[in-house]
DNA sequence: GCTTAAAGTTTAGATGTCAAAATAGTTTAC
DNA sequence: GTAAACTATTTTGACATCTAAACTTTAAGC
């Protein structure tokens, strides 16, 4: 099989297993890994308008949306127009929301976690540069030259994703909106 | 921030991207990447019923159900009812379906493919083989021993997909109905 | 033969996701 | 100061995705 192929199909099952995991995170804490995601975002920012919220969990500004519906439709966070510019909408979160985010488990699988830190540190450093190089290869759209295709990258693990919101051209930024 | 942490960023941005280029592909080609993944698929095994193709790109067989539907109603595949065993459905391509899925890109990303192709063979290998730890670690569930946690197995870039699949006890069975 | 269990498929109901359009509010330009 | 341009959010419409339940056959028991 060829190589790209065999990339295809490891993506296809990663994704799968972290769709899983947010299902029966679901059942277990009642909340889903985005959901969970957006509740630890708010918590650690205060309030947080809907822009913030979408740049900081790397989602549309719309999903953002229909998320915050269900979760204040628990009362797990509360909405509040601003005061000095209307258009915005500032997401905070209530008791309850604190109080179930703390007990919820994290947001990756805890198998997979204890599974990774029961790797040696190189190892968990190669496997971090290979998804952040995977994540930049992916995003490419908007990297000007191609430092992350120098051989010395891989070994540096730097944090690629502040790397790549710095060049926000377009595509993905969530709110690019070039109608 | 927590190495853990970085590695739940870079998968998301890994899934979004994923996500992202689905949609772009559907805009150019008319199919998103699983119904191009599924039309391969069935391109490359002849008739399948709907678990086959479930099991083959990994998902449940709900969703491939929905996915047919929408291709059998644009007339890229056609369905037939096995006759020796009619609980079964079998699909197969159409003309039209196999002429539109040869016309389409790959359902990776075309610079994705570009820039990793560029890349020195041990590196495609390295990267090939986080991939496929980071999918055995999350389906990790059945796995019996952890072959997948000794040390070399990073360099030898087996195809963990065979691997993974031949445990089938439940985790991700598409079908496991323990009702 | 009828009843029950098993297997495969489909349907129903929930989420998450996005782009594009609609809405509402602010700024800027004249 | 009003119109045009811009910005933030929500709504709309479409997919993909899953689990659980329903449905359709087939196979097995008695």
């Amino acid at each position: 099989m060829a190589r790209h192929q065999e990339v295809l199909i490891a993506l296809r099952q990663i994704i799968r297993a972290t769709d899983l995991y947010s299902r029966k995170l679901s059942k277990v804490a009642g909340l889903t890994a985005p959901q969970l995601l957006i509740l630890q975002a708010i918590d650690a920012h205060g309030e947080m308008t809907m822009g913030d919220i979408a740049t900081e969990v790397s989602v549309s500004q719309a999903t953002v949306t229909v998320i915050l519906d269900r979760l204040e439709k628990r009362a797990l966070i509360e909405r509040k127009r601003g005061e000095r510019d209307k258009r915005r909408v500032y997401a905070s979160l209530t008791h309850a929301g604190r109080d179930i985010m703390e007990r919820a488990p994290t947001p990756l699988q805890e198998e997979f976690m204890a599974r990774f830190s029961h790797l040696e540190d190189w190892e968990q450093s190669l496997i971090l540069s290979s998804l952040q190089r995977v994540a930049a290869m992916m995003n490419a759209g908007d990297i000007d030259a191609s430092p992350v295709l120098d051989l010395g990258a891989i070994d540096r693990a730097q944090p690629a994703s502040e790397g790549l919101r710095r060049h926000g051209s377009n595509n993905h930024s969530t709110q690019t909106d070039q109608k």
